[in-house]
DNA sequence: TTTGATACTGAACGGGTGTTCAGTTAACTT
DNA sequence: AAGTTAACTGAACACCCGTTCAGTATCAAA
């Protein structure tokens, strides 16, 4: 057997990049092999290197197109004007974007430490970008007087830990939806940097 | 060669588990061969099962230990009277532990999937028992009356997702101090289940 | 000083790893 | 229908994996 009937490149590359996501994020980036993302797909291994050069370069290719989605969704998302309805509406993105890609942000959190040194800069500074964009807010808003908060940078770490730590105990069709989540954290958020 | 000069399993012992810890919390459990552990101790791969009966067995025994000590600390940490006490108590307590073992913590967050069905279910417990004691401080509060929380399950997880978080950025010597760390956190979570 | 327990080596086991490539078949073009 | 390109196989490469074990050197006790 060689080429299999209706096999076409555009439909294999995205089920290898969706099963390589699904995988790494359910075992591990270390502990996935090649023989069982080419399983998952359908196809032997070899077929692999004709859509990556290698295994980190799945890999990166994963974080990367996750961190441009990131960015350009923010970039594009509603905000209102002020400091308050800015920081509500980063609070919103923020939950709603990583329930709907819980898989991906797992990873971009997760698998950067094997990444090579380059690659890991440029996901790194993706990320700062990112964050930076919640600190300006932040920044803004205490200046602004709406907000009281003693350490703007602490105050970014802290709450995207806090909001990012949703997709670890959400669950679709559980006691709560997602609109409460979001509604709940905005009120800690909100209480959490005010006066 | 066979046995070392001063060699002793209480010597050889913890250094196993230390250097494994280390190992484990910078790569991943997956991506660290025994034998990367044996060198870092100074000794053969063999060796290793003088202490452990396998790889996993080791990890376990990393993230229960951990779990048992978390949960005795805990158990004799100061807390005072009164809800808002006890909420400060165990903020404090909790980032004052995870910033002394980091790779602890880090690990036994992580690397639970790479354990099997029974082991994930004990260490999981504990950690359950853990955030139920805070979910108890906020009940109790909310209660009370003196917090004002939508969701006490909710609330739990973004504390801790937000605490715990401090391990992620926090570098000794940097521009923040630990005790100033735990002020300023201990005010946006005072403010955030507040009225 | 002999003896037995303790701590470790070094080689081996079967099997899995990422990656390459000549060969083969399906799909598309002319 | 013939020729070309695209997609994939299957075997092989060198190497690393967790784990076992007979053998050996050191330590502690008698």
């Amino acid at each position: 057997m060689a080429r299999k009937t209706g096999s076409h490149s555009q439909i294999t590359g995205p089920k290898i990049r969706a099963q390589a996501q699904q995988l790494f994020a359910r075992h591990g980036f270390a502990a996935v092999s090649m023989r069982q993302i080419a399983a998952a797909v359908g196809v032997q291994a070899g077929a692999l290197y004709l859509y990556t050069p290698d295994k980190e370069a799945l890999l990166f290719d994963l974080l990367k197109t996750h961190m441009d989605e990131l960015l350009a969704a923010w970039a594009e998302a509603p905000r209102g004007t002020g400091p308050m309805a800015a920081l509500e509406a980063f609070v919103r993105f923020h939950i709603g974007f990583n329930l709907s890609r819980a898989d991906a942000v797992f990873l971009s959190y997760m698998e950067l430490r094997n990444l090579g040194p380059e690659n890991f800069a440029m996901i790194e500074s993706q990320r700062r970008a990112y964050e930076t964009e919640l600190e300006d807010i932040l920044k803004a808003g205490q200046q602004a007087g709406a907000f009281l908060i003693p350490d703007t940078k602490l105050a970014t770490m802290a709450i995207i830990a806090m909001l990012t730590g949703v997709t670890t105990w959400f669950r679709e069709g559980g006691r709560l939806s997602r609109p409460m989540v979001e509604d709940i954290y905005w009120d800690m958020v909100r209480k959490a940097v005010g006066a």
